[in-house]
DNA sequence: CTGAAAGCGCTTACAG
DNA sequence: CTGAAAGCGCTTACAG
């Protein structure tokens, strides 16, 4: 910057001023100074901005993995609405690994982000402590949890499970099952495990056998986890009618595990998934699904931060259900 | 840290030095402090810290997307490699444009990284001009470069196109048709279009008709892509023997397009795809393909950077072909 | 082993 | 409309 104000001949504050807002200089004085800026090729230095006026521009969001599709799209939908706004991402993963999210917070926390955004849910007991103590808005996402740390965005993964066991059995099955991952394992899908026990829940209701929900194999779940849980369950249940899979990933998988065993879908067996992935919508039969909408959740999110960051009150804490909806496709049919 | 400072009864340096080198500093006020830090919940502050040292412990990562399976992997590999050394990964996605890469570019280097590392071969003009001034290691991935910028790790998307077409020869076809999205689109997948140019000329080279080699739809590709492409491509040329999709996302919505068309796979056509993504192991039958190991490209680049980072010299540009792996499975018979 | 001084490259808050 | 001074929260480079 130092360069740039003896090349235009002006004082350091001037360039300042040029680059954060032109309207307040000259235009002769602005000319000069964008072209210096244009000749060396500056390029100002944000940490040294940050310092100094308290303000880094970076809003920290922690996911479990980058690799699934729908925390993709709320990564996308927040970079949609912060567009223009001057902000940055700071983004790091867990893995889903509690311990890591904790490690991953401190780092973050260290680049004094304007705003956290991360799953909802579960934390750990010292991950929540510094989520309250770091004195930013913090909105969770995803998973709704039943209490809020601040701010809350997102859907009932309970109510996920419970709205899938409804449909099948309005559909008149009476032999239901699931699949999921179990929470033995190294990692643990809270989330998948939510929507179980909703899932459980609304067949306990309903008085039938929970005895076709199985949790097999470890997390995350994937096309293959899906495939070996669905051979597991049909095996253990061979007069299954229909099964819900906690993911569309599991789902798919299940199906094509259905077309080695010759089992067809739906005829056979009536399978249904979560999360309206799109190789749901290729395959054969189209898989029945239940939607939430991750960009939309991730562009509302990113809204909401900017008026929360242009205000200056501290707005009390709200939490916004997005909702779910069943896509009826042609996986399940009816009894 | 004035605070912890005075907590601990010691000056900020040797709070400063507890908590880069703890070693520096006798135990017993060496506990002070930490015992200060936890108290208060002290965070150091890393935008000062970069200011102060000179070095933001930032790494940039451009990548034109996050939601395709194989740069997550990259990510992630990269992650891996640099857990442990204190380096945090700016991550940022073009969405496969051109202009937004300039403009990622810019914000990125106000951060000031250590180093970036993009994906190579295709940039503007002014992107390539700001890489070469930014005075910081660069490396380019997956796509391997005809004139790197400085480093390189990937491989050739046209020997992954040769690759194919020579795969698909051998095993006797001869009428070979291929699908791609049109490079006419708002964004142009550089990429596609590279394996595209490889695998004409080696039908060419082997005086094959390129024919059956079909640019249809836009950018990005994904399953629904590849049913569209290859229906439109069959009807076209309805006496076509085998078909390689640029990406196993385009292969498998082409495999299903095939199923919903009464197409038998392999018997009636052939198919293959390339990235080895994990769906195309799942449906039925399994998919051709060929295999980049993109999770290794990733740990590679990150451990080329820790050790370039660690040294004062500045090593000379290197270029790494990580090769690829034709994996065969059921998609593709012998003629 | 510990601390006082200077400074990183900007912006804030004044002053003129 | 423009500039000189002070300071953001750390680390570097000395000194003792």
């Amino acid at each position: 910057m130092r360069d740039v104000s003896r090349l235009a001949g002006v004082s350091r504050m001037t360039v300042s001023r040029v680059l954060s807002d032109p309207e307040l200089v000259l235009p002769t004085t602005r000319d000069k100074v964008f072209k210096a800026v244009a000749d060396l090729g500056y390029v100002p230095d944000k940490t040294a901005g940050s310092l100094s006026s308290r303000r880094t521009g970076f809003i920290a969001l922690m996911l479990p993995t980058l690799t699934n599709a729908n925390f993709a799209a709320v990564a996308h939908g927040l970079t949609d609405a912060l567009r223009g706004a001057d902000y940055h991402l700071l983004i790091a993963y867990t893995d889903y690994d509690m311990a890591e999210e904790e490690r991953q917070l401190r780092n973050l926390l260290a680049r004094r982000p304007e705003a956290i955004v991360l799953t909802g849910a579960m934390h750990r007991r010292n991950a929540s402590r510094m989520l309250m103590a770091a004195d930013v808005p913090v909105v969770e996402i995803a998973d709704l949890p039943s209490q809020p740390i601040e701010h809350a965005i997102g859907f009932s993964n309970y109510q996920v499970g419970r709205t899938a066991a409804r449909y099948l059995l309005d559909r008149g099955f009476t032999r239901i099952g699931a699949i999921a991952a179990s929470p033995e394992g190294e990692v643990t899908d809270h989330r998948g495990e939510e929507r179980m026990r909703g899932f459980e829940e609304e067949l306990r209701l309903a008085r039938r056998s929970t005895d076709g929900v199985l949790r097999h194999g470890t997390a995350p779940v994937s096309f293959h986890h899906g495939a070996a849980a669905f051979r597991a369950l049909v095996e253990q249940q061979p007069d299954i009618e229909a099964i819900f899979a906690v993911s569309d990933l599991s789902a798919v998988g299940a199906v094509m595990e259905a077309q080695r065993m010759n089992l067809r879908i739906p005829q056979d067996i009536s399978i249904m998934g979560f999360g309206d992935f799109e190789i749901g919508r290729e395959i054969n039969p189209a898989l029945t699904t239940i939607h939430v909408d991750f960009h939309a959740l991730g562009l509302r999110t990113g809204k909401m931060l900017v008026d929360l960051l242009a205000s200056d009150a501290t707005p009390a804490p709200s939490t916004v259900d997005v909702g779910l909806r069943i896509v009826e496709r042609a996986s399940v049919r009816d009894r």
